[in-house]
DNA sequence: TATGCACTATATTGCGGCTATACAGTCAAG
DNA sequence: CTTGACTGTATAGCCGCAATATAGTGCATA
């Protein structure tokens, strides 16, 4: 050095790059050398070292080389405050997605981790249970495996396609005025539990918390038999049932393995003790 | 339908997906088809509907589409609790590291907003400026264009090394001890102004803040004669110099055009009134 | 003069997670 | 028998390079 002209490597080495990524700049026309020899060799001016400084920069702040080479193409200072507050927007919503994604991600953990206490199976009990906020959508037909998949499909595009997720868990409701009749299904339909963040939806049904009869299971939720065991459990108890039923799904399909291959879930009948 | 087959599009259609990305997920096994008749007709059972569900809700966690095949391989609530954790992690850091580049976007928008001020040039005048922390990178020798350019890329990478960025300007510190010397550029160098938030690094100085005389100008840093003016103009107005020249860069090669072929900067002299 | 070493060049492939395109065979309805 | 909706394979492209293969250049030493 010391004659203003750097050597590819020279050049690289300064901005931590490797002489590859210079070659690659000089095709997509980022940054061309002043000159060229007659074997092919690149050379650049000292005054190309702020200009690739300033890339180096940029790219750092995320800008793509592509914006990169436009805004320089016609650089002003008004151009550039232009560039980076475009970028700083674009910042904006990738930080908000990712707290998005983070928030869902911890109510997925929470959601296995609940999977932790221990719970007696087949075996009716009594718990307290929060308030949650469900998105609601009806079987078109008695309940299949077909029914239940097409069904829990359509719901959870309708969440995707809100921008949300459904992190914390699905099952079956089954609406309290089919108790008695025959046909149970009747009204029932695929809840999935939001995010508690997320309120913007149309359509949202609250389910309200207090006390539920509960009974843990492995079995399809379009069996009635552990539904009928459940509720006659309750009568016999002295407790009023005082909404509709849930059949949480804890672990679906993907969870089979040779010693269970059906769903684990958690069915649960609100009620109130009769004195 | 209705036969707990499904074909690849009806699979597409209910992930919103397109038929490639599961011909894809075939190819790198990730979710192979049940069955794939003569003619090479990809079918999948409705088993497969939570699986893929499933796979797009990883997906959509961020999760890679490798580590989604692998976790499936040994699937239990704790490995994916195992795997959502890292993912957390990682997400954690992602919104960290967008977060710091947020802050550098910043202060170079402001930097850059600075220069709307109107500035008269080559006319020494009085200004308060706040405390500025700053890396220090003394020149090897006297300066001249290629020691400028050299030492300047050698703060440079060394705030790269610790992972921030000279967002705020730099520019040429000249130590008071030499004002009255010959040898005017003995202990000077390269300063980078330093994002108020950083302190994580080796070897910071503090400027502390204050009355400055300043002068903007059109010069190389290595012209001693503005420096000498704005010197000259303090002694005459009854200002005693109380520490370190700066000779802020504002606009530097990357912005020249056809009215101005020199940086533009701002000297700045420390001072205090002599009653 | 030969050898070695450090440098330079070009061209290609690969990464991830697809999308888009081109081209061709299959299947059911009219 | 044609039409249109489906299916397949194969290939290129996106971004910002890194890695590799292969070959030429330039200078110092044996």
């Amino acid at each position: 050095m010391g004659d203003e002209i750097v050597t590819i490597s020279e050049m690289a080495k300064l901005h931590h790059l490797t002489r590859q990524t210079l070659i690659y700049y000089d095709h997509i026309g980022l940054l061309k050398p002043v000159s060229i020899n007659e074997h092919g060799y690149r050379f650049y001016s000292v005054f190309q070292i702020p200009v690739l400084r300033e890339i180096c920069l940029l790219k750092k702040l995320g800008v793509k080389l592509e914006d990169i080479k436009r805004s320089f193409e016609n650089r002003s200072p008004d151009s550039v405050i232009h560039l980076l507050e475009l970028q700083q927007d674009s910042v904006d919503k990738q930080i908000q997605e990712l707290n998005r994604t983070k928030m869902h991600l911890q109510q997925r953990i929470r959601f296995y981790e609940g999977l932790h206490e221990e719970h007696p199976i087949n075996t009716p009990h009594i718990k307290e249970i929060g308030p949650r906020k469900v998105l609601f959508v009806p079987f078109p037909s008695e309940p299949c495996k077909d029914v239940l998949h097409l069904t829990l499909m359509k719901a959870w595009n309708l969440l995707f396609d809100w921008g949300t997720m459904p992190s914390s868990g699905f099952g079956t409701l089954i609406r309290c005025n089919q108790f008695q009749s025959e046909n149970l299904y009747k009204g029932a339909g695929i809840f999935v539990v939001l995010p508690a963040a997320e309120y913007d939806i149309p359509g949202v049904e609250e389910i309200p918390g207090g006390t539920f009869a509960c009974m843990y299971k492995y079995s399809f939720p379009y069996f009635k038999e552990d539904f009928y065991t459940l509720k006659k459990w309750t009568e016999s108890g002295n407790y009023e049932i005082t909404g509709d039923a849930l059949d949480l799904c804890l672990l679906d399909t993907t969870f089979y393995n040779s010693e269970h291959e059906v769903d684990y879930c958690c069915l649960q009948i609100p009620v109130k003790k009769t004195t």
